[in-house]
DNA sequence: TTCCTTAAGTCAACATAGTTGACGTGAGAA
DNA sequence: TTCTCACGTCAACTATGTTGACTTAAGGAA
């Protein structure tokens, strides 16, 4: 893509002027997240799938046989919300659903494999991104970054 | 709020198991952003106001006198999806639009003392939680997180 | 002057990602 | 048997975006 192609979609990074110490870091926080997550998207958007879809995989593939309800908390969103990304994937057959043993009244989601296959295939573009910023700074600094986010993810 | 009224509300940071090295720093990101957001929505909110009213008053009051066009390219946005927020900024009179005087047919955009004041307190929520996790690193630390993320944002 | 381009504005149709409210079904506990 | 719980689904709505088409007005170029 070129320079006036990036800049006409949006993708460069503005340099605005600043007004305050922090607004560096506040755009930083703003890019980073895009930077994280674009080559993700456009490999899941080939799949017809979405941010969505994948926050589904990745919490499943984490903690398999977890019920509806519990995922719902998990995301954070409504069960009306989650129902239709969740069908998407139940019809594609990347996730499967059965009812419990001992509690017939619950349904426990697994990843099939090939669920398993591009839900790390996208986790995989982010985790990319991140190592390559991580390789730059060492150990430490990867450390700092983990020590500063950590702080602004607990704040509330 | 509860503990368990944040759990409902999807406020909590999930403890997922890790199936990869990075899978912590992937998911600090996600929580980082919501974690900077977090407060600064919640005043936005109680103006009527969002993120995309946010993110044109911040530009705006970076660069003052910007064009229509410029604002569209720096937000990467179509001028479509710039149009509602724009609009109810303007009417609200926390923006100002007059012709420029030279290029008759461009429309330059400053804020006004409202809108100064609301683009303030909005970022100052989040520089606020950006300020107390670098006090918490020290200035290498800092300086560290910035590294990181400007690696990440350019990363494409 | 006429013609072409540019900047902005607006209308329509659509996609996606969410919300709340209401109601249904079937399982299991009291 | 009745009540509660987990899940499912329908409807209506909000919000934030997209593309395409068309208009208006300004301003440069022929």
């Amino acid at each position: 893509m070129k320079k006036a192609a990036k800049r006409a979609a949006g993708l460069h990074r503005a340099s605005l002027t600043k007004l305050h110490d922090l607004d560096a870091a506040l755009e930083l926080m703003y890019y980073g997240w895009r930077g994280m997550t674009l080559a993700a998207d456009q490999y899941l958007a080939t799949l017809g799938l979405s941010r969505p879809h994948h926050r589904i995989l990745y919490v499943v593939a984490r903690q398999p046989d977890i019920s509806i309800g519990a995922l719902i908390d998990v995301l954070g969103i409504s069960k009306q919300a989650l129902n239709r990304p969740l069908n998407l994937l139940l019809q594609r057959n990347l996730l499967t659903s059965k009812r419990s043993v001992e509690q017939h009244r619950t349904k426990l989601l697994r990843l099939t494999a090939e669920g398993q296959r591009i839900e790390q295939r996208a986790s995989d573009y982010e985790r990319k991104v991140l190592r390559a910023a991580f390789d730059r700074v060492g150990q430490t600094g990867a450390a700092a970054w983990m020590a500063v986010m950590g702080a602004i993810a607990d704040n509330n």
